[in-house]
DNA sequence: GCTTGTGAAGAGATTCACAGCA
DNA sequence: TGCTGTGAATCTCTTCACAAGC
């Protein structure tokens, strides 16, 4: 049932619900695994296995109910709870991502941001105040962080991700281009961005397209 | 032998060689599976099936030689070629973006931009030339681009990607939060920020963390 | 009719475990 | 002895295909 939905389900769930309320805004109450699959860009096979994960309930001949696919979808993900963020590191990619308005919006409010120039410290930057990385585990409690998002340069995000560690933080969305190491309780995500390119890189050079 | 590396090593294949030239840097000619695994933070034995599918060759009771190493992931990653960027909407993420100097130091210069605010287009941002959309056809050819990143809203990404295509652009990735639909013979690969902050929140709720 | 839900088959990736070699 | 290279086993995810039900 709702119990242990495997982790390949879990990244497409949340494509599903957006899916999904685009879909409401445009007027169907119900929708097949065929056309869900279709705007998810998945097939619909994968859909129906995905969704009898949360103990879903369509109906043969007909679809899935739209809003409450919605409601099981996102009570599955947890997205009615909001996870304050602090971002790490106000480079370019830092200020960018503690002034995306995409992640208020799903539930991820930046309440923080911690960087190392003191010229910035103290200030407030897009609506964000800026704190001494020193100052990360009273930051930490204050704003009742859970998700810390690693935006410094490579060399300062091992020291940064043992901060956060430090300050009680357990999901970590690291951006700097290296391995970052912390307990078996922390929970960490990386996304590096030119690993991606690189990737893209490896196609091209092959002349290889890859359908996706 | 070089021929068809599984794509589950391709991605890895990057971060083996952030590793390797990390490691070249710090001194030690020779590496064991296990060293390269540790500061790659997968298993040794992942390393050994990834590197063999490159036709390396490491010495029994030694382990691979770093220089050489680094020469043949390059290699097969096609890291030598440059391929330029064009960046596709210039808010906080684009701007960022195209200022981002890991693109330049690892082979993919951001050479041109492209923008729908007339206040912009036709200036120059942070070295960056800004077109307006319609301009997308001269500017890949101008710049021999090679690689488009959508950083539009979700609603102008469709229509990006369909002037990438017809400009002639194979490759495309994208950071709107929604799915672009593209011709079998391009390559998309999709970041959504807020899904890999979706997927921390998911594990949060649960209380259950996962080691990675 | 049409679409779900799901066992079973298939494909792919990971890990094991050990023979082979320096 | 130490470490690679790799078949075999295992695990995970995907896809097929069809019975069940509206």
């Amino acid at each position: 049932m709702t119990n242990h939905i495997p982790e390949a389900t879990v990244a497409r769930l949340p494509v599903y619900l957006r899916s999904l309320v685009a879909l409401a805004a445009t007027g169907p109450t119900t929708v097949s695994s065929d056309v869900l699959a279709e705007l998810a860009g998945v097939n619909a096979a994968k859909v129906r296995k995905d969704l009898s994960h949360l103990g879903t309930h369509g109906t043969r001949g007909v679809g899935y109910e739209v809003d409450r696919l919605v409601f099981e979808v996102s009570r599955a993900l947890g997205v009615a709870n909001t996870w304050p963020v602090v971002v790490c590191g106000l480079g370019n990619l830092g200020r960018a991502l503690a002034n995306h308005t995409g992640f208020t919006e799903r539930g991820f409010p930046v309440l923080a941001a911690v960087d190392v120039d003191p010229a910035t410290v103290g200030t407030v930057v897009d609506g964000v105040p800026v704190h001494d990385p020193s100052q990360l585990g009273a930051v930490v409690e204050e704003h009742g962080i859970a998700i810390g998002v690693i935006t410094t340069p490579a060399e300062a995000a091992q020291d940064t991700a043992d901060r956060l560690v430090a300050a009680g933080v357990r999901s970590i969305l690291n951006f700097a281009p290296t391995l970052v190491t912390v307990p078996d309780d922390v929970d960490v995500r990386a996304v590096d961005l030119s690993l991606e390119l690189q990737i893209l890189g490896y196609h091209l050079q092959r002349g290889v397209p890859v359908a996706e």
